[in-house]
DNA sequence: TTCTCGCCGTAC
DNA sequence: GACGTACGGCGAGAAT
């Protein structure tokens, strides 16, 4: 044993941890229901700590239930935090037990915070000479830095001695109470100086050096925050009290006590096989830390050795890839090098375009590089796997490489996988499923307008950057397809659907969409003028000018000065001028409703009509926008820059922007939408009858449900009653209330109620599978859709009705809406391969959800529409037919 | 000057 | 509190 192992001690906020392996991880649980999920991730992490940082002493610190010396100074103390969900809470007896099993020290103090008892065992470890560890994420803490201390956040891997803490917070340990008792902690409801931050703080701690110094020079404090600290004596002494941490709490446990002790397998087995947990490090949880002197980088400069990095490549089994440029818009972005590995152990980085400047060493030349790869990357029977590796087929399709052979995109599994865990990039699923903390980008090329490109960064930098994206990209994938295995229908997901999917997007993004730009300055002179027109007349109706574009000015004219009655309050408690609260006000004064018309004039010129025109790419002459694959909860697409996902349609003026969406010459729009496929996916799953019957038998289905509900014949159902029964086959959807019903269609929530119990005692069938899937989602954590996606709901078990009640709302359409997804993602893939088969010049150039768009020769449009058409409905066989409208015109507006 | 948040509105 | 999923423009105020 080593002197350096025998004088350590970990000392770890277990109360931190469980709480994060909480949040971050799906909810696992035995088959019987019991969550498991936080013991599982907490063992983990624990289980790395041992691994990374060998030692002889250690305590893993829980915080004890009930209240602490705090709440008694201060009974608002942690007043605003939920309590502890019940799911959680059960899950902190077997870990204490596993933990001791795996031979670690648990300590837990009646009425004693898990602060104050690492903040008393560190000061004693200290004074016995040993070298401290403190692992918590926790700022509080950073009170208790010294020599012989230091402070590990095991979220960020920061590691904070004297110096970290005076680097992170700017101020030296021993001011950290001051420190914050100045800020104060909302997480903690401890009240600081208002309007003081954590710039404030520091500045004037370094300045003054202590808070009692600082409060002897409080006159010659200025501004604002000066005020507001002389007004705050009190609140200063209390939250003094509340931050610092008590370092003298009697305990049984004496530092020789806190021995690290050899696992008893026996115990952690019966442990771990009650909460069946079998293998603690399998791949739902962080995996373990990369193998010490693994994740090597070299930087590719000379022929030699780039020579036989090509062979070794030409015969891999797997090649994991990625691209460095030097923008983040893919049709912009120009290689600067590339990275490789093949082991997820050691990376390659090949330089290419390295500004002279920013390379020590002579790069090797990119036309030659690229054409000795080219076979390589455009071979399909060489497998490749990248992280969001569509961008990547774009800058090598720059260069004029078509990359093939792509076997997978760790970012379409992490999506799969779960897709509300996080974001997915490469950095957050990295850390997420690898624990591996990533060099963030920015910090290599800094921020803000002076930022550099990263053929600026120097090649060691850029090296170990990079190379860490092509060895962690390989690791990921081993992983995340382990993960994905026991569920094929997820394997199934990524390899049939979403892979493919990737493929069409490309195309679509890179054909881009033709944009009449004329067309919509003409609009965009139009616009400008009525909106003149408006304001002025506004002025008038005001009494005064104002701008109109300001909700917080509107509020002040309307509810003060003019003295119309509010309506609703906003989430933030502001008084609401949202369109529903105006189109009530205007009952009582004439302003609301031309505040309603200037609103929606102003939100299509500069959303749109100005907007737009300055997307073009001036190379192409088209609008190329970006589809996100790994975005949405549910599974369906988005887009942006610009978002081509929400173009107006529903009033004239917004028609008209759809019609600067052109065919180009010789060529026509065609527009396919499923029709009401939300709903016929409703029918489908609930196998309702009354449904089923209605759209076996082709009907207007809203009119059919009217029918039904007012127990009239269909022909005699009338627009009023019509409008009803479309509304409530939306609400059904969207998981709508009786109250919510209610509101949209201005009924009182009894009659709202009325017309609900009807339409669920004419269509049981529907309100049985509703009930099903709530019932499902609370028992199995998750939702699913017709090709088993998954939707996570933690929500479902949370404490606060609200957010419970939205988590079951999103448990109802997630089915509904995952699944229209899955059915036209299918459909895309089938159009593109029906439109190669068929050797067609027409593109496909949008997707809107439940809408395909494609652009189309005039030669090729009576074979288009029909073939596109069949793809679409028989994307997937349903009890329901699928119908699809199709509809042709020299652009999108006309189309429909 | 740039960034972040709240509010609002567009789509399906 | 009360209708699901997105993206983005503007104002306002803070950070730079």
């Amino acid at each position: 044993m080593s002197a350096a192992e025998d004088s350590l001690i970990l000392l770890v906020d277990g109360t931190a941890y469980l709480y994060r392996a909480f949040h971050a991880l799906p909810p696992l649980a035995t088959a019987s229901g019991f969550p498991t999920g936080a013991v599982k991730g907490v063992l983990n992490m624990v289980r790395n700590l041992r691994e990374q940082h060998p030692a002889q002493w250690a305590a893993i610190v829980f915080d004890s239930p009930g209240r602490s010396f705090r709440h008694t100074l201060f009974p608002q103390y942690k007043a605003q935090r939920p309590p502890m969900p019940e799911s959680l809470g059960v899950q902190i007896a077997p870990l204490q037990a596993a933990l001791k099993a795996m031979g670690f020290p648990v300590v837990q103090i009646p009425g004693v915070e898990a602060d104050d008892v690492l903040g008393t065992l560190a000061c004693a470890a200290r004074n016995r000479g040993l070298q401290v560890l403190l692992f918590s994420p926790d700022k509080d803490l950073a009170q208790l830095v010294a020599g012989g201390i230091t402070l590990v956040n095991p979220v960020t891997r920061d590691v904070l001695d004297r110096d970290g803490v005076k680097a992170h917070y700017g101020v030296w340990p021993e001011q950290m109470v001051d420190y914050l008792a100045l800020v104060g902690d909302s997480s903690d409801n401890i009240p600081g100086i208002p309007g003081v931050g954590p710039k404030t703080a520091a500045r004037w701690l370094e300045q003054y050096g202590s808070l009692d110094r600082l409060w002897a020079h409080r006159e010659a404090i200025p501004g604002q925050a000066g005020r507001a600290l002389r007004e705050g004596r009190g609140t200063l002494d209390l939250a003094h009290r509340l931050v610092t941490l008590d370092c003298e709490v009697p305990l049984e446990e004496r530092v020789e006590t806190l021995r690290l002790v050899p696992p008893d397998p026996a115990r952690l087995n019966d442990v771990l096989a009650a909460l069946e947990i079998h293998d603690p490090a399998a791949p739902e949880a962080p995996a373990p830390p990369p193998p010490p002197g693994t994740g090597h980088s070299r930087c590719i400069t000379e022929w030699a050795e780039f020579e036989q990095w090509r062979e070794r490549l030409a015969s891999a089994d797997l090649i994991a890839l990625d691209t460095e440029t030097t923008s983040l818009n893919y049709l912009e972005a120009r290689l600067v090098g590339l990275s490789f590995s093949l082991n997820g152990e050691e990376a390659a980085y090949l330089p290419l375009r390295h500004k002279p400047e920013a390379a020590h060493l002579p790069q090797l030349p990119v036309t030659e590089v690229l054409a000795a790869l080219r076979p390589l990357l455009e071979d399909p029977a060489r497998p490749k796997v990248g992280h969001h590796i569509k961008y990547d087929r774009h800058v090598f399709m720059n260069e004029g490489i078509a990359l093939a052979g792509i076997r997978s995109d760790t970012m379409l599994e992490s999506y799969v996988l779960n897709s509300t865990a996080g974001r997915h990039d490469l950095d957050s699923v990295a850390s997420r499923y690898l624990g591996i903390h990533k060099t963030p980008f920015e910090s290599l090329t800094g921020r803000g307008p002076n930022r550099k490109t990263f053929d600026e960064i120097p090649l060691d930098q850029a090296t170990a950057y990079a190379g860490a994206d092509a060895w962690i990209t390989w690791r990921l994938h081993r992983l995340l397809s382990q993960a994905l295995e026991p569920n094929p229908a997820l394997v199934r997901l990524v390899e049939s659907v979403e892979m493919p999917l990737s493929s069409v997007l490309f195309g679509m993004e890179r054909t881009g969409v033709r944009i009449d730009r004329e067309q919509l300055a003409e609009q965009s002179r139009d616009l400008d003028s009525a909106l003149q027109g408006l304001r002025n007349q506004a002025y008038e109706l005001a009494g005064r000018e104002f701008n109109p574009d300001s909700p917080k000015q509107l509020q002040i004219i309307l509810f003060d000065e003019l003295g119309i009655p509010a309506q609703g309050k906003t989430p933030g408690g502001q008084r609401s001028t949202s369109e529903a609260v105006l189109e009530e006000l205007a009952a009582h004064h004439a302003l609301p409703r031309l505040i309603l018309e200037y609103r929606s004039l102003a939100k299509l010129r500069s959303t749109y009509t100005e907007k737009l025109p300055q997307e073009i790419n001036p190379r192409t002459g088209r609008i190329h926008t970006s589809y996100h694959q790994a975005v949405t909860a549910t599974g369906r697409l988005s887009s942006s820059d610009p978002n081509l996902q929400n173009i107006p349609v529903r009033t004239a003026a917004g028609q008209r922007i759809r019609q600067a969406f052109v065919a180009g010459p010789g060529a026509r729009i065609v527009s396919l939408d499923y029709s009401q496929i939300e709903l016929r996916i409703l029918a489908h799953f609930s196998r309702d009858p009354g449904l089923v019957a209605a759209f076996a038998a082709q009907q207007d289905v809203h009119r059919a449900t009217a029918a039904e509900l007012f127990g009239i014949p269909p022909e005699t159902v009338g627009e009023e009653q019509r409008r009803l029964a479309k509304t409530i086959n939306f609400g059904l959807i969207y998981g709508m209330s009786a109250f919510g019903l209610g509101r949209q269609l201005g009924l009182s929530r009894e009659l709202a109620k009325s017309y609900m119990d009807r339409y669920f005692s004419r269509y049981s069938g529907v309100r049985d599978f509703l009930d099903a899937t709530r019932k499902q989602a609370h028992r199995q954590g998750f939702v699913e859709t017709l090709l088993g996606r998954r939707l996570y709901l933690p929500d479902l078990e949370s404490r606060s009705p609200g957010v419970r009640q939205a988590a079951e709302r999103a448990a109802i359409n997630a089915p509904m809406q995952g699944t229209a997804a899955d059915i036209i993602k299918i459909a895309m893939i089938g159009a593109e391969r029906w439109l190669r088969d068929h050797g067609c010049r027409s593109r496909l150039i949008l997707q809107v959800h439940d809408e395909l768009v494609l652009e189309v020769p005039e030669e090729e449009l009576d074979a288009v529409a029909a073939g596109i058409s069949h793809e679409m409905t028989s994307a997937v066989e349903l009890t329901v037919p699928l119908v699809v409208q199709v509809g042709i015109g020299p652009n999108w507006g006309l189309a429909h």
